[in-house]
DNA sequence: AATGAATGAGTCTTCATTCAT
DNA sequence: AATGAATGAAGACTCATTCAT
């Protein structure tokens, strides 16, 4: 048991130094994930890939399970604000806003290549890892909960009827789905395409006609 | 190179009891990837499964990574044929074969925990899996081009113009979707509601209004 | 235990069509080794080669070590037999004798490529199993008593003075290199330079002069 | 792809402790196929031997062939340093320096039990292995061309016709007989017995008479 | 007599983890 | 703090052998 795991353990908190090995190591376990798949992610390939040795691991993390969980914790984290950032920047019309948001679930810094293909290889797993089940359920309920408040302000400015709540989960498993679709057949599914497909969606949802 | 393997590279027919044996074990690879989740799949949690020996595989598959592909390919297979027969059930109009096609989608014998299970649980690695890759986006481009000309032809009925492709992009995305949100979050997404979301889609994209 | 087995045991002499069987075998042993090399050799490829089923080893022999040392001994008693005949052959001249011997060391039907791969693939696990370095020591020794007592001879016609074992032992011994020389090397070490190698140390012990 | 492997690659050198352990692992497979034959020996066996967990190889080389070569390569670099060694401390007589060759060819510390065992072992393989076949052929070729250099001296000094390259080949092959001999049949082909073969046979050709 | 399905022990290989330096 | 040597458990795969048909 090293020190710096007690130290975690104790909720007392790590050092800048330590701080930054760990971002170092989540950003190379994300980069490796992307780049090779999550089953042929391996400690001495993130090590590699971070310029550190085979070793380190143990100083930061639990464990491998551990990075890589803290990975997609990461992951998820960047993606959610980078949703939220751009929402908030949109001004306050709820239209605009979930137009916004659709922009950036689809384009940079929110979604990236490196970012979506953790994201998606990992979705396939939540089911059977409690710990990252929780994640995925988290991240879908915050994006789900914004995303109903959002179409409820604006179908009623828009004096259109709709169910809330079902409208958002039929939106969150669309851009949840075309994620997916991106990573397994990016000709068929590219950013673009998808990201007009949500625009279309919510424009029909709200009674506005898009071509 | 196994004997059977190589008989079929000869184009010999496999016996009657060869096929027997496949269809077990790839029986006993979806159950066993269904219940433990894909990483926890060996070859021994698969022999004790189907109840062979583990020297069994190498009798039938070229290996591991063979059998599960197997396994996806019948999972996928099984999957297309139900909403095909279910589709051809439904009679000639094209807006009664979607809402037929999206029944299926979410309801034995195509969904089915085990099969949707399998599936969700491969398509986070199709993107690094040539083989794998090879299924999913052949299973997906078939089954847009179906949905694409039924929506064609729904819309003339309806006197509605949209964008057959896209749409049925959008839609096919939603169905992976919400299969992902099933196997990860199953309460939050109830395949009656999963079904139920579709269902609404397409009336709202066909012009027909359904609360 | 099976019948055929028992059978070899109590010494009854084996049928005709089992005869034919266990030769089928050998041959096919024989090929194999020589095609693919002693380490790749296994029941599977064997049989194949024989267009036998993988069980009908177990009939015919004890197991794939008694398959493979009756191989081995086949081979060594036709390369002795063939030999022999050449030798006898030659009339009664030893020198002669001795010659004919050489040459049919070097070419069909003694040396054949795959007689004497199998032959070299197994020389170097002679010290380490009991039978076939019984094969191996019988063969050789044989062979050199027969040398021994032409070369003796053929000493006494030339009139020349020799130590007939060990020139004996110093021609088997160059037989054998030549053997493995041929087989691992067999641009540098030609059947026909190798034949010549060992006339001209013959013409050389005997007094004789050969360029 | 293990770490070693990778450095070596990329042309850095092994640490000291690396290069350790490769000679370590190096001489307990020396050790281990000499006591077993090549057929008996696992990594388990090499690593009992070599007193490390089974794991650690791995480390050091890329499998077991990989060991498995370079133990036969560290075999023949010994064999030939420890013959040339002989031979140059022999003086500038060629034919002094040839009879010197023979000696080293089968006494200590070229000829020892372990390394001519492994030498042997791996003859028989040379023909279906690219890798040892090119060590082998490569080792004979140039023990040859230095026979062949030293007869040629020799024959002149003693006014003597004859091929050198040819009889270096006789010469060679001879040696190779004598060790496999010796290894199948120790009895017959001690290696006092086989350094006077060798001996009687130089001086054969040389026209020098000893008996 | 012949087949080939089935077994399971044996082996190589990978890799997360530990730990001495 | 950082390294990388070392471990050993776990898993895939091979293959001689057995045996029911």
């Amino acid at each position: 048991m090293n020190e710096i795991v007690l130290r975690r353990r104790q909720n007392r908190k790590p050092s800048r130094i330590a701080q930054e090995r760990r971002r170092d190591l989540i950003d190379a376990a994300i980069r490796n994930i992307a780049a090779q798949g999550y089953d042929a992610v391996t400690i001495a390939t993130i090590c590699e890939e971070a310029g550190y040795s085979r070793g380190l691991i143990g100083h930061y993390f639990a464990g491998k399970d551990d990075l890589l969980l803290e990975a997609v914790k990461t992951v998820a984290a960047e993606l959610g604000a980078a949703i939220r950032d751009a929402t908030d920047k949109a001004g306050p019309d709820p239209a605009a806003r979930l137009h916004a948001l659709i922009r950036a679930s689809f384009t940079p810094p929110g979604f990236t290549p490196d970012k979506v293909a953790v994201w998606v290889s990992l979705t396939g797993t939540a089911r059977w890892s409690p710990a990252l089940g929780e994640v995925y359920r988290e991240i879908w309920r915050d994006y789900r909960a914004g995303v109903g408040r959002l179409l409820a302000r604006a179908a009623k400015d828009a004096s259109v009827k709709l169910d809330a709540e079902r409208t958002a989960l039929t939106f969150s498993q669309l851009v949840e789905g075309l994620w997916i679709g991106w990573a397994a057949d990016p000709d068929s599914v590219a950013p673009d395409l998808a990201e007009q497909c949500c625009h279309v969606y919510l424009d029909l949802v709200l009674g506005m006609s898009r071509t």
